[in-house]
DNA sequence: GCCCAGGGAATCG
DNA sequence: CGATTCCATGGG
């Protein structure tokens, strides 16, 4: 990969395995959208950012190195080699049909406390309704910035009451939501130290909030804190193990598993298994 | 009207 | 332990 700085733009060339529509429209994170040139818009990290990718190219727009290097390099997981990962589960007939059509998909790494409770929003939704709460809540709570607003911290949020959530009209989640705010912003669960953590540990961490459960939790770890091992079991994952896998992942999938997982996700949901 | 959605808590047996 | 049931909301 090289990067070249040209009017306040980043060009990356050379960049394997990174399809931006892939990457933001894949169900782990709910703030991106597409304009009709194909650049996609977004705020992470309190930072707002505009990208395009075509074939090994990206352009970053109206961005600096030093943002590229503190938040969007790792945002992307752009020093990860996918390609060897593609190439790990490629003997087995499934797994790489949903490999290739998925292969421009990169695990984000987003903010922990985001991650937390987009998920913790996610459960018993669906994805055009999640985007929905998810904006409601930032445009209510977050701050105003350039291209729109940040997601609210948990200590913005902590002290609020539910009837403060109901704008969001988040239903049962918004009890949830609270309950995560508080203990975040008390230290109760310390979403830094779960990057370290190990997987069980972190995982056994997260649930102790309420509406937090393993699927939650492992959204949570696998999108926003790094941890690969981690397997999100929703629908559709339950779909495809028990109709292709007999219930269990295939040994190949094991080492990255949450990567894996993402593919079949987004190959489940294309229609394109069945 | 009905069914479902990136589930989890409460309550059974 | 596992299996049900309920939870708010809105799109199809």
């Amino acid at each position: 990969m090289t990067i070249t700085e040209l009017n306040g733009n980043l060009i990356l060339k050379n960049i394997k395995n990174f399809d931006a529509a892939q990457t933001l429209d894949c169900g782990q994170a709910f703030r991106w959208s597409c304009d009709a040139d194909g650049i996609w818009s977004g705020i992470a990290f309190g930072k707002f950012l505009r990208i395009k990718t075509d074939n090994d190219t990206a352009i970053l727009y109206n961005t600096t190195m030093h943002d590229f290097d503190k938040i969007w390099k790792n945002y992307f997981d752009l020093d990860r080699d996918y390609g060897c990962i593609l190439e790990s589960i490629s003997t087995h007939p499934i797994l790489n049909k949903a490999g290739l059509y998925s292969a421009g998909i990169r695990i984000l790494k987003q903010d922990p406390w985001e991650t937390l409770c987009s998920f913790i929003i996610s459960q018993n939704n669906n994805i055009p309704r999640i985007k929905g709460i998810v904006e409601r809540l930032c445009m209510t709570f977050g701050e105003k910035t350039d291209g729109g607003y940040t997601f609210p911290t948990a200590e913005r949020l902590c002290n609020l009451t539910i009837d403060d959530l109901a704008p969001l009209r988040s239903g049962f989640r918004a009890k949830y939501i609270l309950d995560a705010a508080q203990k975040v912003a008390r230290g109760e669960v310390d979403l830094n130290s779960l990057y370290t953590l190990p997987y069980i540990q972190a995982r056994d961490e997260l649930i102790k909030i309420k509406g937090v459960g393993e699927k939650v939790a492992d959204c949570t770890l696998l999108f926003g804190l790094g941890h690969i091992e981690a397997f999100p079991k929703d629908v559709w994952i339950k779909r495809v193990m028990a109709n292709h896998f007999d219930g269990v992942l295939p040994e190949c999938a094991v080492p990255s598993a949450g990567i894996v997982q993402q593919y079949l996700f987004y190959y489940a949901r294309s229609g394109e298994l069945d």
